[in-house]
DNA sequence: AATAAAACCGACCAAGTGGTCGGTCGCAAA
DNA sequence: TTTGCGACCGACCACTTGGTCGGTTTTATT
């Protein structure tokens, strides 16, 4: 038990410090030493507890990246009445504590995405149902949006999705090239300006 | 002259394999090595041509990137008449190139961006001027489109701008990941849909 | 043919890289 | 107190990296 937890502990201090690290330098970039040196923890340690570095990887996903992206892209439109009031309220708050973090360095899971393609497919698989999660989210909503009238029944769902997906991790890469704070906004702008074109208009 | 000639080709010769190493399997994972043995050159002929990784880089960026953008998204929108019909059109000339090259790895601007951000500033600022060229250059023509009568008066060019590139840069990124046809259509469809909310409606 | 500069070669270097492994330490059960 | 084991240490390994440098080959000029 006790054991058990203390495992666990310094697992997670790996993952979070892991993840830290590879998000800001990038994943090839990032040496398993540099993580250890930051945690004054030795090889030894590491390989205790994972099998290598892809494996240490996969875990974060795991743990972190996916529970990151849920509760900040998924689980705030999840089950909501008005889809794309909510979707517009989702992409404001995710895009103001983007833009209040000074140490922004674009969107994970874009960024790694972009990372592994073509270098690792298997990592790549992990980031990819990750996004495919996302798209399923925001294709649900909008059918179920057409349905209680909120959404144009003439609208593609998927494109929609696949539409909305696409700016924001576009943005969210821009973002970080500074005027944050602009882009930002300007985006927000535009958005509401696409999902407006997207509503139901004159219900019967 | 013809010394001269030769020293061009070569260095080339370099660039072009490099560009498409480093476009593959990105910069930091790709080895001067690697690019001299797909030559069959030696590390001395490298480092007689150019001071260092990076400058080498710098120079790809300069004689390859920056062409490559220019030709296909920034040329074929100057001076145009109809702005709306334009970007449109470009974009699915860009999509259906992208769609139809089996070894896509993405944006090349955008996927170096990702790359290079928050490691290597001089590098970053150079795509960062390539990004700025295409954003002025769409503010341009979306600007003179509202003095022609094509573009809702009301919009804010600048924010138009950065939301197609955002888009552009995010799709792109998601297309190889596969499924590329089927984004490709729903994109190209939904910028449609987005560009003819811009449209000036009823002319005097 | 002689020459000199330009172009290229490849062994070498120091500094990393991911990963291994024999060992140590502290704590809980006996 | 002894024992056993999970957690951790750090020297070490084979290999790769960007970059150097003394030297050789090509090439144009005389």
């Amino acid at each position: 038990m006790d054991k058990n937890l203390k495992r666990m502990a310094t697992m997670q201090r790996m993952q979070v410090t892991g993840l830290e690290l590879f998000y800001k330098k990038g994943y090839y970039n990032t040496s398993v030493d540099d993580i250890l040196k930051e945690l004054s923890l030795s090889k030894g340690a590491f390989y205790y507890h994972f099998q290598s570095k892809e494996d240490f990887f996969i875990s974060i996903i795991q743990n972190l990246i996916v529970r990151k992206v849920y509760s900040m892209l998924i689980e705030p439109i999840e089950g909501k009445e008005d889809p794309l009031k909510t979707i517009e309220v989702c992409f404001e708050n995710a895009m103001s504590t983007a833009e209040h973090n000074e140490l922004d360095y674009g969107f994970v899971l874009s960024n790694f995405m972009t990372e592994f393609n073509g270098r690792n497919e298997l990592i790549s698989k992990y980031l990819r149902d990750i996004y495919k999660m996302w798209q399923v989210n925001i294709v649900t909503i909008l059918q179920k949006g057409k349905t209680d009238g909120y959404v144009a029944r003439h609208i593609d769902s998927e494109a929609v999705a696949a539409f909305l997906i696409s700016s924001y991790m576009g943005v969210r890469m821009l973002m970080v090239e500074g005027n944050s704070k602009t882009l930002s906004y300007q985006f927000l702008q535009q958005v509401r300006q696409y999902l407006k074109s997207l509503e139901q208009r004159e219900l019967v």
